[in-house]
DNA sequence: CACTGCAATGACAACGCTGTCAATCAAATT
DNA sequence: AATTTGATTGACAGCGTTGTCATTGCAGTG
């Protein structure tokens, strides 16, 4: 009977309007107002007005999906951190959109919880929305992730560390100084039995650096580490008073400590005041991040301030910038915020 | 001379893997590929082996843009957050992530820094990915934002907040129960002058309805808010150490403090540490959500605790729950983690 | 006035995938 | 053995955009 065939692919999709629907309101062609979304060149004041009139008549967003699979290139950043409960990384994503959404540009997030095999994962899954870029956090990336990127074509800029080799790009900062400069400071001040305490197993191993680093400048000056405690859990502030407490039942006589963060430095700070340590006269304390609370405390916490937000905004600038494609390795060096207990 | 046609579209795109050249190898339709890769049913196991193994062999990785283009609606889900540097929004980023990455879902970030002109362009950027769903902050979203919401047909949990109209489904917390209970807690424990601090100008004015249902509860039970303090800067420990300071030099008399969030009330906890104020015989605090810190202070922080993680995962939960399209409120609650400063 | 050159606009195809519907095949039934 | 059934597989088109190339129009040139 040759019936009026049915629309063939009646999927019930939202009717937003396309660049069709605006170039049949405007009677131009779709290609023209694509460049006038894109602010591409060569377009008259008149075109582009009867476009932007039609655009905004019909309430009309592009669909950014479609170009992307035209381009082949998103204005997506692909951003990996390993975990959002430690307050550094969420400084560093906030200096990251910061610079993005000024560029247009917006970031999937992927979160790795220190697991390499979930990392490797995580960044196949964002690589397969085809970001023009990827942040990821730490130099230790596998392999297996280079060679993702690399077919990809995209620049990648490696954040916090700048202390072995990156896959493209880094930020950040050097930990192997930073835990000699820790070492420095002590024993500058006279201190001659340190201590340290670490947690999350050395989680990032960015601290396990600092640790070694700290480590040997104390033996090139003839010292030696007094007592060291690495408790398995996250770190935090109730952990670190434990640490704390637990070392000093064993070694009591330990002079100062060196804690792999601040977190864990304010616990150690909240036990000395709890069980009426004289800070720094009995035991001084040196912490790492130079984080807000820090600065705050009864007895303020001396402690290596690194720049977060800052990392972040350097990592997203380098990917946007024209030449992402030299690799650069950016030391954002660190600085000690002075307090009372050292 | 009909000589053999160069690449047409030779755009310099990585070359990619595409399901044409895991068909291909693999000796089987395009479409059967897809349906392996999605784990489409009524596949057999033939062909997924073959299938799998070309795909291994090709290091093939789906292009999520195309299918997202094809299906009109991506793995993706749109959370826009108006802050990252509050400690609670990457605790409930967390739990978004922890639900969404198990169900093969990722997040793009929008982050609005508490404006609402930036959240609305924030949310149609993002939508312009086509996400299968949206995550905002807060219930008093723009209308504008509604309206955007409906043209793409997609769910969205408002979280944090359920005391007003939501757009469709909202998870959080009573914010007027919870300023109400915080009265209670104080006039029961026998304080008659009690003091407010907030920050940042009561955004996000959730902070706003806590502290009007706070100062109703008071005048309901016959007593008045005796002194209060709302400075303009960005709630953090060193502010809640100023603005307690500033009050008591107004109001020495002053018997107990509810403070906007526990960073301030840490930060007031420190410098009645610092001015020997006796806490809580002097003068008892009282903060909000109950974060880590608090519970490891010198005299622990009394604090209405919120339950952060869980709204990221109800939040998510309910976008990829079957039943998304049924509106829903869920209240998380809040709990009084009792410490020794009220 | 014919012609060159450039700016402005358009036609067309393709990006990689999946929904729809048709075709095939083996097992099960009569 | 013929037929039905349901499970597998495939052909085709099109999602909304943009790169490529062609076309148009118009000012400037000799």
């Amino acid at each position: 009977m040759n019936e009026a065939t049915p629309p063939p692919n009646a999927d019930l999709r939202a009717d937003r309007a396309t660049l069709r629907d605006v170039a049949r309101l405007a009677g131009v062609s779709e290609i023209s107002v694509s460049r006038v979304m894109r602010n591409a060149p060569n377009i008259s004041d008149k075109l582009r007005d009867k476009v932007m009139e039609a655009a905004n008549a019909l309430g009309y967003t592009p669909n950014r999906v479609a170009g992307a699979l035209k381009t082949a290139s998103s204005r997506l950043v692909a951003v990996v951190v390993p975990s959002m409960s430690n307050e550094v990384f969420p400084e560093v994503l906030d200096g990251i959109d910061a610079v993005l959404s000024e560029n247009g540009l917006s970031a999937v997030l992927g979160i790795s919880k220190y697991d390499r095999q979930r990392e490797i994962a995580v960044v196949r899954e964002l690589l397969s929305w085809s970001p023009m870029g990827l942040i990821l956090t730490g130099l230790n990336a596998d392999p297996a992730i280079a060679r993702m990127v690399q077919a990809h074509g995209i620049p990648v800029v490696q954040i916090m560390d700048i202390d072995g080799d990156a896959i493209h790009s880094a930020v950040g900062i050097s930990h192997a100084v930073a835990g000699a400069a820790a070492a420095d400071h002590l024993l500058d001040r006279g201190y001659r039995r340190p201590g340290y305490i670490g947690a999350w197993g050395e989680r990032p191993d960015r601290s396990r650096i600092r640790r070694e680093a700290f480590e040997r400048r104390l033996a090139d000056r003839g010292v030696s580490l007094h007592a060291s405690r690495i408790l398995p859990g996250q770190s935090s502030t109730p952990l670190g008073s434990e640490a704390l407490s637990d070392l000093l039942s064993t070694h009591p006589d330990t002079d100062c400590v060196f804690f792999a963060n601040d977190d864990l430095a304010v616990g150690g700070l909240f036990h000395c005041l709890r069980a009426g340590i004289a800070v720094p006269d009995d035991l001084a304390l040196l912490g790492f991040n130079g984080i807000a609370v820090a600065s705050a405390t009864p007895v303020k916490l001396t402690s290596i301030s690194t720049q977060r937000y800052r990392m972040g905004t350097e990592a997203a600038q380098m990917l946007i910038a024209a030449d992402a494609n030299r690799p650069q390795r950016v030391d954002l060096g660190f600085s000690f915020t002075l307090g009372d207990s050292t």
